[in-house]
DNA sequence: CGTGGTTGCGCAATCGATTGCGTACGCCGG
DNA sequence: CCGGCGTACGCAATCGATTGCGCAACCACG
């Protein structure tokens, strides 16, 4: 059905290895360029398409791409596919994404199925922070981790600059005022809750003040989860005028939390999210947050991948931290007291 | 690197072929069970992995399934894909997804991509009515439409039942008392805009009802031109009293211009939005919504293409429609005058 | 002992593109 | 006119799995 090399051949009178090599910009400077012209008329009069299995299978390079993220459904990933797809797509590679659920059995069994199909490389946002089988891989695989650092693994990544961002928020905190700040903590198991927990500790000594009480963590990223620890944390506490929280739905969490206790969000606690999520200027009261730039995350990520696919192995580990921006909406208020 | 057939062949003393019989369960008939075990053992001890290049070059399948969207940063996706892509791994096929902004240009060239790289069939969730690539499309590979009717084209699809959904949107609002009733309206190239305007116009009659005034189109599905259009619908009018949104994004484009116009809603207007995207529940007020059923339509799409894969071109034209349901919460409330 | 049927498996071609190697031919200088 | 060299192209092997064809071994039966 579908026009061959073989095909082309005949047409223009070649031996299909002409035909292949006149296609191909790499070695078209092999063949005569008179004759490069003719094949290409030939080979788009033909409607030519080459079959990636069979120079895959010759080359064992497959131009997929595999793409290992947590949830498609959260919020926080469609942005950075878009970003990785535009990318690869324009280099004529193809991501397979998969979704594991932060569930480290299915991390493994996505991990072989993109293995089996011969993937040339990967994007992984696994979100935990110890991981056996991310070494292992990068030692198979070019890998770029996205949206979290990589302690024990040699592999480059790309993530938000998680100090710059909890900085803002703490920053616009301190301006409106508050001196009585904590912090809602994601998982400790998690990349991104660890380092946020860290990087708000920093900022609080940075402007020469000791978190409200120490911070609190959540045992998963859920809006229920949430909502339990930071009733905890309000319940009976007067102190505490502004939380610095984790993401966004831990902050959505902690204002359903407020209101529970009769607690009025900004006027008696001011509440900061970490992300932006689509609609996060919608909610009630729109929400203060962090703004990532998830799409250049995914971007970056994949050109960087794209490099360490041509520069086999030479180029050294790189770590692109990108700027987040705060933005500024109503959970977030001077303090009354 | 990687083990092979004739690896596996050496280790046991068997032929390559014979091998493959074996490895293959449609084939293991042909081959003494007693070998087959033999066979099995080897692969695994080999950490034998098919090379999936190779017998795609040799069948002419892929088993990759091209999956066609508008933008998977659309909330309205992701569920969608995920419903797609849980299922077809669980069968061995591998989703490609791609974004098309609803650009037909765009459409015109992932397509051609997708083909390029030799999907075995097509999930297309493009939104215009009209497509002249369809109808092509669907000559060449097995297809489903999802989200999307098929006016003219000959394909399987499944989708919401619009009519269904609309009608609990309708029938709720009559419940609290409702009776000046209009809608704000989807693109009218717009598939499902188109569906929804018409499914508004019957529901309205089976309630014996006048729509309060003729349905105003957006021009896109955008928040913006959603708060513009509702402007020029709300504006001076003081007969309507509920506003059936042909999406969420209408209608929080419609609760926005009404907060401009210094009504209050549901206390002036009562809004009903579609969809019931992720966090319709904290906007402000909570969005009631007419929840579609997100992964099934993907998981149902992904079950109705293997089958047209495996039965092939047997299968008659199918169309499956999901039930929605109508989500209840504080933008709707009875009207006050 | 010869014939027929069945079973198990090997042989070799095939899919389409790539690539190392070899060769023919043209051109130049000697 | 010949040796040397470089350019342009052809040949054939190769990647790994699949599959039509057919061989050979086996058993059963007349």
């Amino acid at each position: 059905m579908a026009a061959t090399l073989k095909d082309i051949a005949k047409k223009v009178g070649l031996h299909p290895a002409t035909v292949s090599r006149a296609l191909n910009p790499r070695t078209a400077h092999l063949v005569n360029p008179a004759t490069v012209a003719k094949v290409r008329k030939a080979a788009s009069s033909l409607n030519y398409v080459p079959n990636p299995m069979a120079s895959g299978l010759r080359t064992s390079r497959s131009h997929t791409i595999g793409v290992v993220i947590p949830d498609l459904t959260n919020p926080l990933f469609p942005g950075m596919v878009r970003g990785i797809q535009d990318t690869l797509s324009h280099a004529g590679y193809t991501p397979l994404l998969v979704n594991t659920d932060n569930d480290p059995a299915a991390e493994e069994s996505v991990i072989a199925s993109l293995s089996a199909r011969r993937v040339d490389g990967f994007v992984l946002a696994t979100a935990r922070r110890e991981h056996p089988l991310l070494a292992d891989l990068a030692t198979k695989f070019p890998i770029v981790l996205i949206n979290r650092i990589s302690e024990s693994v040699q592999a480059s990544s790309v993530a938000a600059d998680e100090q710059h961002g909890i900085r803002l928020a703490v920053e616009h905190l301190c301006a409106l005022g508050h001196t009585q700040i904590a912090h809602l903590a994601g998982p400790a198991w998690s990349s991104t809750g660890h380092e946020r927990q860290q990087a708000f500790a920093r900022a609080m000594r940075e402007h020469g003040l000791t978190p409200a009480r120490k911070p609190a963590a959540v045992d998963s990223w859920s809006l229920e989860a949430a909502t339990k620890t930071a009733l905890s944390m309000l319940d009976g506490n007067t102190q505490t005028t502004a939380l610095v929280c984790a993401n966004d739905q831990l902050a959505l969490g902690a204002i359903i939390a407020a209101k529970k206790l009769r607690m009025r969000c900004p006027r008696d606690v001011s509440v900061v999210g970490y992300n932006d999520m689509p609609f996060m200027d919608l909610v009630d009261p729109p929400l203060t947050s962090v703004r990532v730039p998830q799409h250049d995350i995914g971007a970056e990520a994949a050109r960087l991948l794209l490099s360490l696919l041509v520069e086999d192995g030479t180029m050294p580990v790189k770590h692109v931290r990108l700027t987040p921006e705060l933005m500024v909406r109503s959970s977030t208020a001077p303090p009354q007291r």
